[in-house]
DNA sequence: ATGGCGCAGCCACTGCGA
């Protein structure tokens, strides 16, 4: 069995012993993390080779910052997503033995009203055709992260009343049809058809404890891994405090693929 | 009925997240 997961930590650095705790409980052979929130020269690598993992990372300070763990050795293909750099350090591409993992970071844009929701969409443009050409490669293609994007109603606690609101336009939703027309599949929704988990809560106004929850974190990936995978888990043990550590606001998302 | 947090940088707040 190998194991690939997607983990918003929101911040390493808050977040070390928490990640340490979970890495150690669920030992995923291959992460991808987001929201890092500090510089690649500032990350706690020898926390995390202590741990048993490689680390290439892709960061700057305060905002952002995106890595690739792996228990086996590998090589950066892409720092930055080609035409978005400007956005921030928002995606990496890790060759992992035959797996090509990509751990990224979309743009959260605000409001539709804002500028930021036009820079949304670039970078899914971009993104969209970046994905595209990994498809090229001869590895497993493995995109995971935080898209910002409640694909179908499913994947949000309000639906109705935030249609057309951030995070639910047709655009971003098309923008995530444009990644599966490259060959992608939604791995959680692909084994879960029904399933009404989110993987982000809110830290405010109690949303964890009444489920008020997005399901933005997802984990694609090509025919190959599709074929691959006997499970996908949305951590939500992992959204609750552990031994008085603060959680992230989102949930890891993992897929346990064959062989 | 309403609002209810947490992070980084930097020093009393602001910007940002989703």
């Amino acid at each position: 069995m190998t194991s690939v997961a997607t983990f918003n930590v929101n911040s390493v650095k808050a977040r070390l012993a928490f990640v340490q705790h979970w890495l150690e409980a669920r030992q995923p052979d291959v992460a991808c993390l987001q929201e890092l929130k500090l510089e690649e020269e500032n990350f706690p690598f020898d926390v995390f080779e202590a741990a048993g993992y490689h680390a290439y990372v892709h960061g700057q300070p305060r905002w952002n910052g995106v890595a690739v763990l792996s228990k086996t050795p590998g090589e950066v293909v892409q720092k930055g997503l080609p035409g978005a750099e400007d956005q921030g350090a928002r995606l990496i591409t890790v060759r992992v033995g035959e797996l090509d993992v990509t751990s990224v970071y979309v743009p959260n844009g605000k409001t539709v009203e804002h500028e930021d929701y036009g820079h949304k969409l670039t970078f899914l443009e971009r993104l969209v055709d970046y994905v595209g050409e990994r498809t090229k490669s001869d590895g497993q293609v493995i995109v995971g992260g935080d898209y910002n994007i409640c694909h179908r109603d499913r994947d949000s606690h309000a639906p109705e009343r935030l249609a057309g609101h951030i995070f639910h336009t047709k655009a971003e939703r098309d923008a995530i049809d444009g990644l599966l027309a490259h060959g992608l599949h939604d791995l959680y929704r692909e084994k879960e058809p029904e399933g009404p988990m989110f993987s982000w809560w809110d830290y405010r106004a109690g949303a964890f404890h009444k489920n008020h929850g997005l399901r933005i974190d997802l984990l694609l990936a090509d025919d190959a891994v599709l074929a691959r995978t006997k499970g996908v888990l949305i951590d939500r043990d992992y959204r609750k405090k552990k031994e008085g550590e603060t959680p992230s606001d989102h949930a890891p998302v993992t897929a346990e693929l064959d062989g």
